[in-house]
DNA sequence: CGTATTTGACCTGCGC
DNA sequence: GCGCAGGTCAAATACG
């Protein structure tokens, strides 16, 4: 199958506002800003076309926002229908060897993003009842937390309440079980254990989907929505009659931002940062686009 | 005192 | 039917 025939994936990144209009060459705008808090010499723009400068650079970077969500999509859709292929590659598998795979469990936890499904007893159940798993939506997250760290507590930005404890018998960590506080409105179930291989990683498992909003955008409900949706996978992602299970990476959360406040991101994958990241790293070299926006910020100071 | 957490008991499903 | 393992319940306890 050739899913990239039928999504685009390019960016098709039209940062080139000044070379379009031909007003004002790169140099001078940074001129312009470098030379902020000096007097305006005669020759320099006047306000009202920076006015219109600036309306314009807002416009570019809307389209360029819109064409970064657009292009997230696209990557979400794409990477549904690669999952699903794998699933189907999988089952496929599976069915010439299913008997010997069930003594084949552990030890394969940070296996591939959203195909780790044989790989873990919780899944096995499922397994065992397919339409269980399309009904209850399962994901699943890896946390890295500190070994000494007892508390099985994963800040995914939800309140839970926890339930119950138990050991099990294929992993000395003990598991933790939560509901979502919201419960019985919210069915939402979570399990989380550590790791058998790495005591500091947690796995959390959830089950179901969220029927509320997150708690964050209930205080937060203004705001761009647009970027809030930028690394998120939407769930129409995955629709739930496809492979169901999806595997979140949380495991770099810890060491790249410290911060106070709890990511309640706890949606987005591992890839899109990397995507969303490569992507600013590529417009932040682009001398076109420095120049468009450093004529952005002089605009705003000079609007002041 | 109300709420959250802990933890042993109980329930359920599955394999033998 | 029995035993085992995972999951859930609910009384006891802790905490603010």
């Amino acid at each position: 199958m050739d899913y990239s025939s039928c999504i685009n994936t390019s960016l098709d990144l039209n940062i080139n506002p000044l070379r379009v209009h031909e007003e004002v060459p790169i140099k001078e705008i940074e001129r312009n800003f470098f030379s902020l808090g000096r007097k305006p010499s005669v020759k320099e723009k006047s306000a009202g076309d920076l006015v219109e400068e600036l309306k314009r650079v807002n416009a570019e970077n809307k389209k360029l926002t819109e064409m970064l969500t657009e292009m997230c999509e696209n990557y979400n859709t794409l990477r549904s229908h690669l999952m699903e292929y794998m699933r189907k590659e999988k089952e496929s598998s599976q069915s010439k060897k299913r008997k010997s795979e069930s003594s084949n469990n552990d030890g394969n936890l940070m296996g591939i993003n959203g195909n780790s499904e044989s790989s873990s007893t919780d899944e096995e159940s499922c397994k065992k009842s397919r339409e269980e798993t399309v009904k209850a939506k399962i994901s699943r997250a890896y946390v890295r937390t500190e070994a000494s760290d007892t508390s099985l507590i994963v800040k995914d930005g939800y309140q839970w309440r926890k339930y119950g404890q138990k050991v099990t018998r294929d992993n000395p960590s003990p598991r933790a079980y939560f509901k979502c506080s919201f419960a019985p409105t919210c069915p939402v179930k979570k399990k989380v254990q550590r790791s058998v291989d790495d005591q500091s990683i947690l796995v959390a498992t959830y089950e179901g989907e969220h029927n509320h909003p997150h708690p964050s955008q209930m205080e937060v409900t203004s705001g761009s929505s647009r970027s809030m949706t930028l690394g998120s996978v939407p769930r129409s992602a995955s629709p739930s009659s496809l492979a169901p299970t999806v595997t979140l990476d949380l495991t770099k959360s810890k060491s790249r931002n410290d911060s106070k406040i709890p990511k309640p991101k706890i949606d987005s994958p591992e890839v899109p940062q990397i995507l969303v990241e490569h992507m600013a790293t590529s417009l932040t070299k682009d001398p076109n686009f420095r120049a468009a926006l450093v004529a952005a910020i002089s605009g705003k100071m000079l609007h002041k």
